[in-house]
DNA sequence: TTGTTCCAGCTTTTT
DNA sequence: GCTGGAACAA
C-alpha cells in the first residue's frame, strides 16, 4: 500500500497527528492551519494504513457543508466511494439512529423532524391552549428555556418542584411541550441529541453494538460541541481512546448558543492518555495580518495557548480607515473593491464581514449603486420560505395526520372559511380528549354543532387531505408534491398577490416541485422510510443553501459568524466600534467579551491578502444619531500593523494606541468649491468641498437629481462645465 | 377576510 | 427609524 500519497503534502505537525497510533487525540488547528485536511488525512490513514473498515469511521460535523465536503476529499484522497463511511452533523446521525430504532426510542415510526420555527409555532400554540399571556410568557423566551434544558439533558420529570412561581410556571410549560410533541409524533433539533443519548444510555446491547462497530470516532470542530453533545461522544467511545477531535479553543464564537468551550478541558481529563498536537503553521494569510491577529486574542485569558506563524512573508499593513458616518464607511468600502476589480482582482475575493446583519443595508445601497454584484449570506433559506412550508405542511399532513403544527398551518390556506371560532373549538376537544387536531376535527363534525357553512368547510378540508393521500399513490415523489402544489390551490392564492412577491413564492413552489425530483433518496434513505418522508425530513435537516446562482462573481457580504471556515483575498471588517463591536449587549461581562474578541480573531484571520478595518465616526443607530468610539479591538492591535487611510487634512479623534503611519494628503486643488460639474449617472452639479490628494482626492458635490454625494475623482470621471 | 394601525424590539445561527 | 407581528376595524 503506497502511503505517500496520503501523507507527502502535510507538514510535520499535521504528519504527526495523521499518523498517530489510535488514541485519543485533541488536535489545536489554529485558522487557516489545515484542519480539514487533518481530519480528511487521518480517516484515509486508518482505513488504508491501521486497515479499519470504513463502516467503522464515525465522523461527525456541525453543518452538512462540512460534512459533505469531508465525505468528498476522503472520496477523492483513496479513490473509493466513501457511502460506507458514517460521515454527518450531530443532527443528521442522531437522526439515523433514531430512524433505525424508533422503537427502542420510543418513537412512532413516522416521526417528522420540525426545524425551529416548526417549534416556535408549537409553542406559541401550546401557550395559547394553556391559556397563557404570551406577553408575560414569550414564546421565544420558552423556546429558549426549553432547549437549553434539553442541551443540558434535562427532561421535565427530572426537575424539582420550585417554590418560584416562575419556574413552576415553565416547568409546566415544558412538560405540556413534551407531550404534546409525543403525541403529535413531532421530534425537535434538541430532542434528536437528547433521544439519541437516551437511546444509547438505555439500551446496553445497542450501545455495544455501536462502540463495536465505531472503531474511530472523529469530530470537528469540537470548541462548538454542547453538554449533550460531548455527553453523547462519550457515551459512543465508552471510555476507549479512539475520540480523535479537532478545534481550536480561540475560535469558540457560539457560547451564546449553549456550546460548552469547556469541553475541551473535560476531554483531558476525561481521556487522560490523550495527546495534544497544536497546528500553528498558516497557510492562508499574510505575516502581518496574523502577527496582529495574535496580539489581539492574546489578551483573552486562560487560551490553550496558540501562535500563528507564516513562512510566506509580512505582506501589506492592515489598513484603518475611519468614516464620516456609515454611509461613508460603505461608500469608502465599495470604491476600495471597484478599484481592486479594476486592477483584475474577482468580486467574489473580497468580502464585507459585519458583527450584525442591519449593517449589510448600507453596503447593499452603494453596491447597487455602482452596478457592483453582490450576495448577502444568511436571511431565509429556501426551506424556510413561507410557501414552501405551506406546500410541505400539506405533505405532511397526507403522511401523519397527527401532525398538528402542519394541520394548523394549512387548515385554513389557503382561506377556506375556517376561522378562529372553528379552530378553537378543534383545540380544545383535543386537548379535553388528548387527541390530535386530526381527530377532533371529525369528534366535531360529528357533534353536528356547527354551522352548516362550518362544517362543510371543515369537512371539504378533510376530504381534500384525503383525496390527495389516495392520489398520490404509486405516483413518484415529484409528482406527489406536483400534486399537491396544483390541488392545494396555493398558487392560486400567491397569484393574487402583489405581484412580484407572489410571483417569485409561485417559482419557489415549482423549485420545490424541481428538489424532489432531484431527491437522491437512495442515498439518503437507509431506514427503509418512505421516499415522501425522508424528502420531508430532508426539508428539515438540510434547510437548503440559500445562495441560488454560484456562478456570478459577486462581492461576499456576511456576518463574521458566517465566514467562519472561509476565506477571503481581500477582507473589510466594517463597524468596528465600541458598542456595534464588541456588541453593547457583551461588554459588561468578561466572558462574553472575550468570545467577542475571539469573533474579532476569526475575522481578522479570514483575510489572505489585505486586510481592512473601517469605523464610523458618527452612525445612525436605531433613528438617532451616535458618535461611537472606535472598538477596543483595533486598539489591540499594535501600530506597527496598521496604517491609516485618511481622506481628510483633520481626524477628530487618532485611534490606534501607537501613533500609525498616516499616509500623506495635501488638500488638492483641481476643483473647487463652487465649481459646477457634470456627472455621466448623476448629471448636473456642484462641489461643495473637496478633501484628500492623489488617489484618495474626492468631491463632495451637490446634484440637481441625485442630492449630495461623495465621489473619488478617479473613478467618478467628472466633467468641468 | 382584508386592510390598517399600533407597538415592541433591536446580536450572532445551525440543525 | 424600521420592521414584523398582532390587534383592530370595516
Amino acid at each position: 500500500m503506497d502511503v505517500t500519497s496520503i501523507i507527502e503534502s502535510l507538514n510535520d505537525a499535521q504528519r504527526q497527528a495523521v499518523t498517530a497510533p489510535s488514541q485519543a487525540m485533541l488536535v489545536l488547528a489554529g485558522a487557516g492551519s489545515g484542519k480539514t485536511r487533518v481530519l480528511v488525512h487521518r480517516i484515509a490513514w486508518q482505513i488504508k494504513v491501521e486497515g479499519v473498515p470504513a463502516h467503522g469511521i464515525l465522523a461527525v460535523t456541525f453543518t452538512n457543508k462540512a460534512a459533505k465536503e469531508m465525505r468528498g476529499r476522503i472520496q477523492d484522497l483513496l479513490n473509493i466511494p466513501a457511502q460506507a463511511l458514517w460521515i454527518g452533523t450531530f443532527h443528521g446521525i442522531a437522526h439515523r439512529l433514531l430512524r433505525r430504532h424508533a422503537k427502542q426510542a420510543r418513537l412512532p415510526d413516522t416521526f417528522q423532524v420540525m426545524d425551529s420555527s416548526d417549534q416556535l409555532r408549537v409553542i406559541k400554540r401550546l401557550l395559547n391552549t394553556l391559556n397563557l399571556d404570551d406577553s408575560r410568557w414569550p414564546p421565544r423566551e420558552v423556546q429558549w428555556y426549553i432547549n437549553a434544558q434539553k442541551d443540558e439533558g434535562i427532561r421535565a420529570r427530572h426537575m424539582i418542584e420550585t417554590a418560584d412561581a416562575h419556574q413552576r410556571q415553565m416547568l409546566t410549560i415544558y412538560r405540556a411541550y413534551e407531550e404534546l410533541c409525543d403525541r403529535s409524533g413531532l421530534v425537535d433539533f434538541t430532542e434528536l441529541l437528547l433521544r439519541a443519548h437516551e437511546l444509547l444510555r438505555d439500551n446496553p446491547d445497542l450501545l455495544d453494538f455501536y462502540q463495536q462497530r465505531f472503531r474511530q470516532v472523529h469530530v470537528d470542530e469540537f470548541q462548538d460541541t454542547n453538554t449533550i453533545q460531548y455527553a453523547w461522544l462519550r457515551l459512543l467511545t465508552g471510555g476507549r481512546d479512539n475520540l480523535f477531535v479537532v478545534g481550536d479553543d480561540d475560535q469558540s464564537i457560539y457560547g451564546w448558543r449553549g456550546a460548552k468551550i469547556e469541553n475541551i478541558y473535560r476531554f483531558q481529563k476525561n481521556y487522560p492518555n490523550h495527546q495534544v498536537i497544536k497546528l500553528e503553521q498558516n497557510y492562508r494569510s499574510t505575516g502581518t495580518i496574523l502577527k496582529a491577529a495574535n496580539k489581539v486574542i492574546a489578551r483573552n485569558e486562560g487560551r490553550m495557548g496558540k501562535e500563528l506563524w507564516t513562512d510566506s512573508g509580512e505582506g501589506e499593513l492592515i489598513l484603518l480607515y475611519a468614516a464620516f458616518n456609515e454611509q461613508d464607511e460603505a461608500y469608502f468600502v465599495v470604491e476600495r473593491i471597484r478599484a481592486w476589480v479594476k486592477e483584475g482582482g474577482l468580486r467574489s475575493e473580497a468580502a464585507i464581514l459585519y458583527r450584525s446583519n442591519a449593517q449589510s443595508r448600507q453596503f447593499e445601497e452603494k453596491l447597487m449603486a455602482t452596478a457592483t454584484p453582490y450576495r448577502v449570506y444568511g436571511g431565509l433559506r429556501f426551506f424556510d420560505r413561507a410557501e414552501i412550508k405551506n406546500a410541505l405542511a400539506y405533505l405532511r399532513l397526507i403522511s401523519n395526520r397527527n401532525d398538528d403544527a402542519s394541520f394548523e398551518r394549512i387548515v385554513n390556506t389557503p382561506t377556506r372559511g375556517i376561522g378562529i371560532k372553528i379552530l378553537d373549538d378543534i383545540r380544545n376537544i383535543a386537548r379535553d380528549q388528548s387527541i390530535s387536531l386530526w381527530a377532533a376535527a371529525i369528534v366535531l363534525i360529528n357533534q353536528r354543532s356547527m354551522t352548516a357553512r362550518s362544517r362543510n368547510a371543515l369537512i371539504g378540508f378533510l376530504e381534500l387531505i384525503k383525496q390527495l393521500d389516495k392520489q398520490a399513490e404509486g405516483l413518484e415523489l415529484y409528482e406527489k408534491v406536483k400534486l399537491v402544489v396544483e390541488k392545494s390551490r396555493l398558487v392560486e392564492l400567491y397569484q393574487k398577490e402583489k405581484m412580484d412577491k407572489g410571483e417569485e413564492k409561485i417559482e419557489n413552489l415549482e423549485e420545490l416541485v424541481n428538489a424532489a425530483r432531484l431527491f437522491d433518496f437512495d442515498r439518503e434513505n437507509e431506514e427503509s422510510l418512505g421516499e415522501l418522508d425522508m424528502f420531508l425530513t430532508h426539508a428539515a435537516l438540510e434547510s437548503g443553501n440559500n445562495q441560488a446562482d454560484d456562478y456570478e462573481d459577486c462581492v461576499q457580504l456576511m456576518t463574521l459568524h458566517s465566514a467562519k471556515g472561509l476565506e477571503f483575498k481581500l477582507v473589510f471588517l466594517v463597524g468596528m466600534e465600541e458598542g456595534l463591536f464588541p456588541s453593547q449587549q457583551s461588554v459588561d461581562d468578561v466572558g462574553r467579551l472575550e468570545e467577542e474578541r475571539r469573533l474579532c480573531y476569526v475575522g481578522m484571520t479570514r483575510a489572505m491578502q489585505q486586510l481592512y478595518l473601517t469605523y464610523a465616526e458618527s452612525r445612525r443607530l436605531y433613528g438617532r444619531e451616535t458618535y461611537p468610539r472606535p472598538s477596543r479591538f483595533v486598539r489591540e492591535i499594535p501600530g506597527e500593523f496598521i496604517q491609516e487611510v485618511r481622506m481628510r487634512a483633520t481626524v477628530s479623534r487618532p485611534v490606534a494606541a501607537v501613533q500609525p503611519k498616516v499616509t500623506s494628503l495635501q488638500p488638492a486643488g483641481s476643483y473647487k468649491p463652487g465649481q459646477r460639474v457634470s456627472h455621466a449617472k448623476f448629471g448636473e452639479g456642484v462641489v461643495l468641498q473637496m478633501e484628500g490628494a492623489g488617489a484618495q482626492e474626492r468631491a463632495q458635490i451637490n446634484f440637481k437629481q441625485a442630492g449630495v454625494k461623495w465621489l473619488m475623482l478617479s473613478y467618478a470621471k467628472l466633467e468641468m462645465l
